[in-house]
DNA sequence: CCTTGACCTTTGAGCTACTCACAGGTTTTA
DNA sequence: TAAAACCTGTGAGTAGCTCAAAGGTCAAGG
């Protein structure tokens, strides 16, 4: 498989396969005639695998961790749960958040739909968000 | 106010307020004498009303056009009214597709609880995350 | 046989919103 | 007067790609 055809057996952009490539996620070896990588089957599961890892939010050097512990014929049951459950609190960090958010986003919103659009001062409406407090609140990344 | 003394008082690093200037959301004049920046209280509420905004979610070309239409005498009113829903449902749209995320999630591991960590197969456990079926969910920025 | 187009290669830049490091000039403080 | 604490601009680093450019390779059609 050259790279165009792993990238549309994964049905991601070329360019992330060399991305990957490089980052070392992916082993292709080399064909001596031209200098083209050549990816085998292993290397589409383990794109299709980083993908949907990437999905679940996890970053390339996690997927990448979890990948080479498995090269090594270790098993990354452990690692993997500890990084699924330590992500799974993070989403749950970011719902409370995002939630937090959206109330207070359509709070202000009803509060606004009172207010005429054309109001001679133009600052005045801003104010709404300048004096947005948002507490310890907010830190979504 | 000079930048360390602006960045103080809107609790930023020092360097995002040079960042801002840079990015023309902050207009401070010139010290002829030493060609330090001199930033005024307009400075800072815009510097102000730029993080909150930005807490909110808002880029910041966003934010550099709704302080230059405050500028220009026009009301941001509208385009702030506008940029704000359309935020909202965005910030509704990344709820939803946690959710869903923290639902698969959780059963996922509910599932693996009942396996051991130290399964023969290293490659076993990864099944979990390579047959994770995505559909066209958890696209979270 | 040769050209065209579709691929491949590497390198390097661009995106967001900062943050930090560097080298050199200025101001304040002890 | 000398050190500390500021200021300046430039440039790089972060994450995860994406794209552009310049040049090499390969298959198909005329």
């Amino acid at each position: 498989m050259k790279v165009s055809d792993i990238a549309r057996a994964a049905e991601v952009n070329p360019d992330t396969v060399r991305f990957y490539t490089r980052e070392r996620l992916l082993h292709p070896e080399r064909n001596p005639d031209n200098n083209y990588q050549q990816y085998r089957a292993e290397d589409l599961r383990r794109l299709r695998f980083a993908r949907k890892a990437r999905q679940l939010g996890f970053s390339l050097p996690e997927i990448r961790a979890i990948l080479d512990q498995a090269d090594d014929n270790h098993s990354p049951c452990p690692m993997v749960r500890e990084l699924f459950e330590a992500r799974l609190m993070e989403v749950e960090k970011e719902i409370n958040e995002l939630q937090r958010l959206r109330e207070r986003m359509t709070s202000a919103l009803t509060a606004w739909q009172s207010m005429p659009d054309g109001t001679p001062d133009g600052h005045t409406v801003c104010r709404l968000i300048e004096h947005w407090d948002i507490e310890e609140t907010c830190h979504h990344e």
